[in-house]
DNA sequence: CACCGTTCAGTTGAACTAAGCAACGGAATTCGG
DNA sequence: GAATTCCGTTGCTTAGTTCAACTGAACGGTGGA
């Protein structure tokens, strides 16, 4: 028996899952605990969509990880059956706006929704407002009467352009009398209503939902309940759930994270081919998500912003030799500027022939780093030495180096 | 010492440019009769 | 002569550039106690 055999035989044998898919993203439990009021709100809300009747926009705000996307895609799938039964009058489309081609301008976001309603857009070309012209028509040769939209991180493309289009977003109904359009936004930032036009804001946020973070206990039992029907008997260590759930807690009570983790954790011990899943496995399950994240990001990064971020990296690690070098007492230690970076940016382009951005762009880009949570830029003043941007990075050190790699990799140094 | 104008090094907003694309309309080509 | 293809023009988006106004506290000079 060849070595490969073995290792097909013992899959069976050895894996701890019992059904993986319930530790996955996109699963859809039966019931969601905690949130049954939450889960009636939204479904109240959204009724009168069943009977063809206008339903009002709602507005979602709660942290990552609270369930929001989880309820309202699980009300979403309900509507749509018993939608089917009545004589399907409803269509329900699901935007990520997180997700940069899908929709980080108007346009965009415009045309994905046609493409979704089973229209033709042009990616470029065309006028904005012929492109929401189109949208209507699309909308007009639809079967359906009730069209609900779900923008889901719908902060995220308002802090890129206004919120201007919301507010042509919310007109629709008026445009189009015989079609019923609702808006439903998912929102993790709290805050995201208040700066934004009240017009919009009135229309917008006509029923409003806060999803609270869960806390450790219920975390606590959702990860049982769902560990109980994703692995295989006795498998998970008892203690291995509330390193989970503490873990979670305290990223404000993020569910997606604990599972993640747990799911992680999981594959990690089935690598290793150990029998239960320990507080060990959680750890390393951790930091791999961890730097799963951050190196997908850097990953998918363009060029030159994988340039902007190598500069970055390079000056944190000098700033640390230079540091322990002389072996200074004072906290904090030397601060990275924007000049600074610009500088070690401007070398990397000219040593690997690619092309040099101006400074102008590159505060851009590293105002995008900030977005991402990749790096802290915060503007200071220095006084009469002028002002500038202070970056801290913010990507753990243990990771750091796998990214410089990743990063070299990519642009071939 | 307190006060105040100056100054620096970017920040930030707006206007602008180049590259890529779509739509439109007229010119050129093709084609069947 | 009609249909089809081709081509140039116009006008759009997007990423990036250029220009210029703006910023805010430390510096350093001044005057007053």
């Amino acid at each position: 028996m060849t070595n490969i055999d073995k290792i097909f035989d013992s899959i069976s044998s050895r894996t701890l899952f019992k059904n993986k898919d319930v530790l996955q993203a996109g699963y859809d439990p039966e019931n969601i605990e905690f949130r049954d009021k939450q889960t009636d709100q939204v479904a109240n809300v959204l009724a009168p969509a069943l009977m063809g009747q206008k339903t009002s926009n709602l507005f979602i705000y709660g942290k990552t990880g609270t369930g929001k996307t989880l309820i309202v895609r699980h009300v979403e799938k309900n509507l749509k059956k018993r939608a089917i039964i009545d004589n399907d009058k409803l269509r329900i489309e699901y935007i990520n706006c997180k997700f940069k081609k899908q929709a980080d301008t108007e346009y965009r976001l415009l045309a994905t929704l046609i493409e979704k309603l089973g229209g033709k857009i042009p990616a470029t070309g065309l006028p904005t407002d012929q492109v929401y012209q189109r949208f209507l028509n699309v909308l007009e040769g639809l079967d359906q009467k009730v069209l609900i939209i779900v923008l889901d991180e719908i902060d995220q493309i308002v802090k890129k352009i206004s919120g201007e289009f919301l507010y042509n977003l919310t007109r629709i109904n008026s445009e189009l009398p015989r079609k019923l359009v609702t808006i439903v936004g998912i929102s993790n930032d709290l805050r995201f209503l208040d700066d934004i036009d009240p017009r919009v804001k009135s229309s917008l946020g006509e029923e409003e939902i806060v999803f609270p973070p869960y806390d450790a206990i219920q975390l606590k039992e959702i990860l049982n309940k769902r560990a109980n029907e994703a692995f295989k008997d006795g498998v998970v260590d008892v203690g291995a759930i509330a390193k989970c759930a503490a873990f979670a807690a305290r990223e404000h009570g993020d569910a997606r994270r604990a599972l993640d983790l747990l799911r992680v954790a999981g594959e990690i011990a089935e690598r290793l081919g150990d029998k239960k899943i320990t507080i060990k496995h959680i750890d390393e399950a951790n930091a791999q998500i961890e730097k799963d994240k951050i190196i997908s990001i850097v990953e998918t990064e363009p060029k030159q912003f994988q340039a902007v971020l190598h500069a970055i990296i390079t000056l944190e690690e000098t700033k640390d030799k230079l540091k322990s070098q002389k072996n200074l007492v004072e906290g904090g230690g030397s601060k990275i500027f924007t000049g600074d970076v610009y500088n070690v940016y401007d070398a990397i382009c000219k040593k690997i022939g690619m092309e040099v951005l101006t400074q102008r762009r590159m505060g851009d880009i590293i105002g995008e780093f900030d977005m991402l949570g990749l790096i802290n830029a915060k503007v200071v003043s220095k006084g009469r030495y002028g002002r500038t941007k202070e970056i801290r990075m913010n990507i753990p050190s243990s990771i750091l180096e796998k990214t410089k790699e990743t990063i070299k990799d990519s642009l071939g140094i």
